[in-house]
DNA sequence: CCTTGGATGTACT
DNA sequence: GTACATCCAAGGG
């Protein structure tokens, strides 16, 4: 046997995030998440992402221009986009496309590959499969929140990267409606795993439960 | 398994 | 004021 090689795992290249906001989608599935925010690694392997095409995507944050909030979308791809939402959870995006164009890709779901020790911590009384089943709970297990906003995770010593995975074959990505999208429930622009316990569950865009119809 | 409703920052009408 | 790229606890079947 050859002697045993210790590999460097480069990051994804920025070209990578500089194509259409839907072939990274697809190619970020299988991809691992790295994150030393917080002082110790976790690695999520992506399970579930959702593409957001920008000002002409009426789903997307940037649909109505800039603002102090999105701007980070509006930056050079290979970023990443947090914002906070509901007034409690933090949700995380890669920017892809040029600069000055502002889509991008919210990373939805994963399975923890790399401390899960460090997760339960972060996480008591969670089970392994719900670590990163939801974009605010992969934030939670990453420890991403709004310093994390514009980081460039295309570097080779940041806190925050995005390693190749191993393939993902084409047939086994599944694709669908955005979750808790109100518009555009016609476009298909969530990607996931099939057979991933760490895929978070189907929502119909834009029917909330439990909120309640209007009083009367 | 399912459903309901509360927490509550930010953008927008 | 309302909607929102959400999650969680609590209660019913």
């Amino acid at each position: 046997m050859g002697q045993r090689v210790d590999v460097v795992l480069t990051p994804l290249p920025r070209q990578f995030y500089d194509r259409p906001v839907v072939d990274v989608a697809r190619g970020l599935l299988g991809a691992v998440l790295e994150s030393a925010l917080g002082g110790e690694l976790v690695r999520i392997r992506l399970t579930e992402v959702e593409a957001y095409g920008g000002m002409a995507d009426p789903a997307s944050h940037a649909f109505r221009g800039p603002s102090a909030r999105n701007r980070t979308m509006f930056g050079p791809p290979g970023r990443a986009y947090v914002y906070f939402t509901y007034g409690m959870h933090f949700c995380m995006n890669l920017v892809t496309g040029a600069a000055g164009t502002a889509s991008a890709v919210l990373l939805r779901a994963g399975t923890v590959i790399d401390g899960a020790d460090v997760v339960a911590r972060r996480r008591p009384g969670v089970r392994l499969r719900d670590y990163a089943r939801g974009p605010a709970r992969l934030t939670k297990a990453l420890n991403v929140d709004r310093a994390a906003d514009g980081e460039d995770v295309c570097t080779a010593d940041g806190p925050l990267r995005v390693l190749p995975g191993v393939g993902v074959a084409d047939q086994t990505i599944r694709c669908g409606p955005r979750v808790g999208v109100a518009v555009a429930g016609d476009v298909p622009w969530r990607f996931w795993l099939a057979d991933e316990a760490s895929v978070s569950p189907y929502r119909p865009g834009g029917l909330r439960r439990g909120r309640g119809s209007t009083r009367v």
